[in-house]
DNA sequence: TTCTTCATGTAATTAGTTACATGATTGA
DNA sequence: TCAATCATGTAACTAATTACATGAAGAA
């Protein structure tokens, strides 16, 4: 029985750390802010949870350590550790999955006022760029070959590429979003569409 | 007190949507499939729950109606409801949130076969494809004047256009990781990374 | 008339977050 | 030696999901 519960895309998250070395829990909290956290975001308590799951699994091992007098976990996967996580990269996936408070207020903006708009306009390029230059500062230390882990460059830098495009895509539309808001008037309401556009939109939608 | 819980941008949501005009229940959960859903995906039983937090804090009204003798309860904004809305419209918002289990398996690749890696991209081709033509099907509606909501094109625009950036960029991102991957050995732990590639990816990332 | 799909919810469960507590280390 | 930050966790809470139940309408 003990069945400690179904493994989730969060467990195999922390599975994959796993699987490059061991960690200890904080450990595994940094990397996650650093990189496996722009695909896969979860809170840092999440993160003390799921390795406890993982060795109730036979799929992780743990060992105390001490700093101090204060102890603390390190993990290290099994071999039906590695197994398990070969399995699941088999396995069929979902789809991505965004969430854009921003977009979604873009979406209501004939609600509120064209100024409003503009400004969420402008924090999503904001945001964008502050995103796109932490994640162009880790490519460029690979580049001076002081990247962590050269040997996982080939992989990273297909999971990197990703959010380059996107943070890239993320901002070429604020730009475009921008003009488009900045030829409403005062009233969004009143807002005639941009048919020409929309045209554009739609061929850009044809490949 | 009553307090009746803080407001989340789900509520926001659907508040946005009752900006619109009153739906049922079930109208709620159409849209959210359709249009809202997009970016901002919750699950059909919340879109049961939020309206009565939103009577609740006299943000909206709900009225019984029956179908045969089934009720159901149709929900419509208050002026105290606009004027939640438009405040929340001027409120910073949260950036972007993507979680994608597809990137996440590429970014573990080195774990799997080559073959796995091939058609976890594949999949995330297929995914953009499918949702790009949905997508697009809309576009072509308005431009055919018959969108629903043709007073809301302006703002439904500029979000759409979101989306069919958002897709563009997975399915070109897909091509080319795919041709990355197939230079690699059989065993993606051998893979050595394409520094050029590196390189270009860099310099796209410097706007 | 029965089956299927559309429609309308509620209940049970869970995955995840925020808040809290406290020891260790560093540096002013 | 005091404050700030890094490190290591647990507890409380909640937002959201999955599972379930059932009526209505339309199709076979």
């Amino acid at each position: 029985m003990s069945s400690a519960s179904r493994l989730t895309t969060t467990s195999y998250a922390v599975l994959g750390l796993l699987a490059i070395q061991p960690w200890s829990t904080y450990e595994l909290t940094r990397q996650m802010d650093r990189s496996l956290g722009r695909v896969w975001p979860r809170a840092a308590s999440k993160l003390y949870e799921e390795p406890k799951k993982l060795v109730a699994h036979g799929l992780a091992t743990s060992r105390q350590e001490r700093v101090g007098k204060r102890p603390r976990t390190v993990y290290a996967i099994t071999d039906a550790g590695r197994q398990a996580l070969a399995e699941w990269l088999q396995r069929p996936s979902e789809g991505p999955v965004l969430e854009s408070e921003q977009v979604l207020k873009v979406f209501f903006a004939d609600q509120g006022t064209r100024d409003d708009a503009l400004a969420t306009v402008a924090a999503a390029r904001a945001w964008a760029e502050e995103r796109n230059a932490a994640n162009r500062d880790v490519g460029q230390a690979y580049l001076a070959g002081e990247g962590a882990f050269q040997e996982r460059l080939a992989t990273n830098m297909i999971a990197g590429r990703f959010l380059t495009d996107f943070y890239r895509m993320v901002s070429e539309w604020a730009d475009w979003a921008t003009g488009q808001i900045e030829q409403w008037p005062d009233d969004p309401q009143r807002a005639e569409p941009d048919m020409d556009a929309v045209r554009e939109t739609v061929r850009r939608a044809t490949w």
